[in-house]
RNA sequence: GGUGCGGUAGCCAAGUGGUAAGGCCGAGGUCUGCAAAACCUCUAUUCGGCGGUUCGAUUCCGCCCCGCACCUCCA
């Protein structure tokens, strides 16, 4: 079954294929811009394309699917953050970058084959805008800067239908100075000593120095990493208009080629019913809910709850549903584990799921993930576990760890291995990273006192016991009791 | 003002012209010193309101009410 996507182009769901004759799917993804840390609505997109490029995998072969995802590290916002903190650019983005790795890293999202940097491609930049310069569809301002001229390019406006918008004018006094007209955009920005500190570069033939315009490295370092035309590319609504749009007008006018085949767009995570604002006090990175704690898994399969084109409301407490579902699904992983003397290695491209081929079928679907997730619990509860055999038990493995840990990328979570090692491998999930709970540290004092009620316990002194667990409620510790041991775990704030 | 999206059980959330997936929570049960976990069972005569089309609409059309987002550098 084929992989079909909601095309924002054409706005119908249409099959993804490449195109190229290397069979190679080449799949370009809006990154991040790295001056603070990202906030959970930037990582709805970034997990909505890992599963889409996980899909991919699947679908055409890991080694047929070329995935590309750019850093901003220069921009105002980048500029800006120097400027605040007085430290060079380089520092404050290399920062970022770092956090952002080790969120996605969390979140188990798959790195892209390649991540350039803005920085990294002012050549590319500049001689792209060259380019546009010399083919009439860029102009120097008075002032050094280089801007696209709109009017140039008939295609303007496709992607977004912009001619059928009435836009507001806001931007009429400062931008307008330099430009023929309000709507063209910027390709290279003049230096401007008071606001830009030593963040320069030599500019295009003509061109005073300065550093690039926002929209034009997703334009050169698509081009070079991935070539003139791609078969995908995606990132949040908001990018739709303007920075998509004028991709397109700068990639096409300078290739003269189509710039990308298929068009996708996530919508926003709204929390608490509207858009995230640290005014509103519902600004959530991920670090913060890492805080509060909940899982980083639980934050990935929170993302996931609604249609990735639909707004999604995320709160708190889906985040609680999120680490109940988790724990049903590692569940049903366990008593598959129990059945199987070794785990058996799992195909990389996607074998037939069986009971579990509703998942893939919703996930293709133009990635139906709440479906999928609704047909992943359905196909659970169709599992007879009581009287599983090893093959079924083998099947029913390849088809749970395809769907939920390949596709969603959900690992499956091993607390039991620890006890069952010597019994079995784990060479299916070994490259699955498994993200457990950070386990807090436990202060002396709570363990002291975990330690006295297991004593009670073991005693048979039930009422000392109680009273011990009611201490330990009370310092916002919850002991969890097995047979054989006992677990601390901090109560949620 | 313009563009677009949405209003489905306590919460989150799919979906279809033929009579409502799934998760969470909750209730009951099994198990268990207690607690937790696990497992089983139950939980929307109804899909914002009013009309219309239809044999039949939550699903199509119209109007209304409410909410949200976007409209040049925000995923």
């Amino acid at each position: 079954m084929p992989i079909r996507l909601f095309d924002s182009l054409t706005r119908e769901p249409r099959e993804l294929k490449p195109s190229h004759p290397d069979g190679v799917f080449r799949f370009y993804n809006c990154g991040p811009t790295v001056y603070a840390p990202a906030h959970i609505g930037n990582f709805r997109t970034f997990v909505v394309n890992d599963v889409l490029r996980r899909l991919l995998e699947l679908e055409f072969g890991a080694d047929k699917v070329k995935h590309v995802r750019n850093l901003t590290d220069v921009d105002d916002r980048t500029i800006g953050q120097t400027q605040k903190e007085k430290r060079p650019l380089a520092e404050i983005t290399k920062k970022w970058t770092d956090k952002f790795h080790a969120d996605c890293d969390a979140l188990n999202c798959l790195r892209p084959h390649v991540e350039p940097t803005a920085t990294g491609h002012i050549r590319e930049q500049v001689s792209m805008i060259e380019c546009l310069m010399e083919k009439g569809n860029a102009y120097r301002a008075a002032d050094g800067s280089v801007y696209f001229k709109i009017n140039s390019f008939p295609g303007y406006g496709g992607l977004s239908r912009i001619k059928e918008r009435e836009l507001k004018v806001t931007n009429t006094v400062a931008d307008a100075d330099h430009k023929d007209s309000v709507s063209d955009f910027a390709l290279w920005k003049a230096y401007k000593p008071e606001e830009d500190g030593d963040v320069k570069w030599p500019g295009p033939r003509g061109a005073s120095e300065g550093r690039p315009g926002w929209h034009i490295e997703c334009s050169a370092m698509s081009k070079k990493h991935l070539g003139d035309t791609i078969d995908l590319h995606t990132g949040g609504v908001d990018l739709l208009f303007p920075h998509h749009e004028n991709e397109i007008a700068q990639s096409e006018c300078c290739n003269g080629t189509t710039f990308a085949h298929h068009w996708y767009h996530s919508e926003h995570l709204l929390v608490e019913g509207t858009t995230m604002s640290k005014s509103k006090g519902n600004y959530y990175t991920l670090s913060d809910l890492v805080e509060k704690g909940y899982s980083p898994m639980a934050v990935r399969y929170a993302l996931l709850m609604g249609h990735p084109r639909k707004q999604l409301n995320f709160m708190l407490d889906s985040l609680r549903a999120a680490e109940s579902a988790l724990r049903k699904l590692n569940a049903c992983f366990e008593q598959l584990y129990t059945k199987l003397k070794t785990l058996p290695e799992v195909p990389t491209r996607k074998v037939h799921w069986g009971v579990f081929e509703p998942v893939w079928v919703a996930l293709v679907e133009d990635l139906n993930t709440p479906a999928a997730i609704g047909a992943l619990f359905t196909a659970i509860d169709q599992i007879p576990f009581a009287s599983l055999s090893e093959s079924e038990s083998k099947d029913l493995y390849i088809g749970l760890t395809q769907s939920k840990a390949m596709a969603f990328g959900i690992p499956h979570t091993l607390e039991m291995s620890a006890s069952l090692s010597g019994s079995g491998t784990l060479k299916g999930s070994a490259n699955l990273s498994i993200v457990e709970r950070k386990n807090s540290e436990v202060p002396a004092a709570i363990t002291a006192l975990a330690e006295k009620r297991w004593a009670a316990k073991q005693a048979k002194d039930f009422a000392t016991a109680d009273a011990l667990r009611k201490e330990l409620a009370a310092a916002g510790w919850s002991m969890l009791d097995s047979k054989t041991d006992y677990k601390l775990e901090p109560v949620k704030k």
